[in-house]
DNA sequence: ATTCCTCTTGATATATTATAACATTACAGA
DNA sequence: TCTGTAATGTTATAATATATCAAGAGGAAT
């Protein structure tokens, strides 16, 4: 198996067109669907893109005040809260933290990968092992309506050094 | 299939003689590992065993002074961190709330059913999905080392309603 | 039994995360 | 233009969690 090596410019270009990808796909989703992305909730989203942990409402709150919003707490948490519910965003619940979703409005079971040495947190590609879950739990009774899994350990390029 | 008819008052007994049994494999568990239950490791054990939802650690303070502990927020989180570490008890992220845990040192990767009406929180048996899903996480390159999965629904007594 | 060490608890203060409540502004539609 | 709804501004405070240092309890080594 040949595998292209990849340069370091190669991937920031790869980064940059993801962001703007992204970015479109999330001001489509809202045109579409008659939602404000006001300049705080698209400065959020850009800010959640650009970094690959979690970034906790305070952390926000300050990089806000960075980029000239004169912003307290409600207007980073309404932010967020916007965010997750048009499922743009999604909360780790083991850290209080955000991480930014590209897959605006599909309605998924999210899995996150959380590196324990590099605290990055990744959603993996949702796995059939999710709705086999769901169907075991409806056998003990129980209706799934959302699941939230999280995964510790060690991501690849931790892993790789 | 028939099912034997269970009373309130069956289960009741059923209730006593499983926190009987939680408690003693607890304690059996501690004398084994040279852990010291204490007073306080007991009391909030006791409290998650006799609640089935997930209790936050104020609601713990709470509930210990009513016993008579003259506690400070540390005595409380020292104590769920000893339960949590010893897997005596589980942390609720998405709640940042503790339930009991009755398979004290057992290493499983608990699936919590949270139930949107009623709010109970039980630990499903672990199903075989969870290390299927730990298999495709590892074809990614991340190396699980442990998962948290939180599924939110209806439990079974709420959908009977 | 005393000393020493370690673990646990006591107590105070403070950090971090999150929301309540109400005033103001923006903006689409009648 | 009026008017209603949604979004933001602003202040205050609630809820969750930890740092720090002092004091006590109990085991094991001498």
């Amino acid at each position: 198996m040949t595998r292209k090596k990849v340069s370091a410019n190669d991937s920031a270009v790869d980064l940059r067109s993801l962001f703007a990808k992204n970015m479109k796909n999330i001001e489509e989703y809202c045109k579409e669907h008659s939602l404000k992305l006001t300049p705080v909730r698209r400065k959020v989203f850009e800010l959640l893109l650009e970094e690959k942990r979690g970034l906790g409402a305070y952390r926000i709150l300050d990089l806000l005040r960075e980029a000239g919003f004169k912003s307290q707490p409600p207007v980073a948490y309404r932010a967020l809260e916007f965010l997750v519910e048009n499922g743009f965003a999604h909360k780790i619940g083991s850290q209080n933290s955000f991480v930014a979703c590209t897959m605006p409005g599909e309605h998924h079971a999210p899995v996150f990968m959380i590196c324990k040495k590099c605290d990055s947190v990744s959603e993996a590609p949702s796995s059939p092992s999710v709705s086999d879950l769901s169907h075991s739990l409806k056998e003990v009774g129980f209706e799934v309506e959302q699941t939230r899994i999280e995964a510790e350990g060690i991501c690849s390029s931790c892993a790789d050094r």
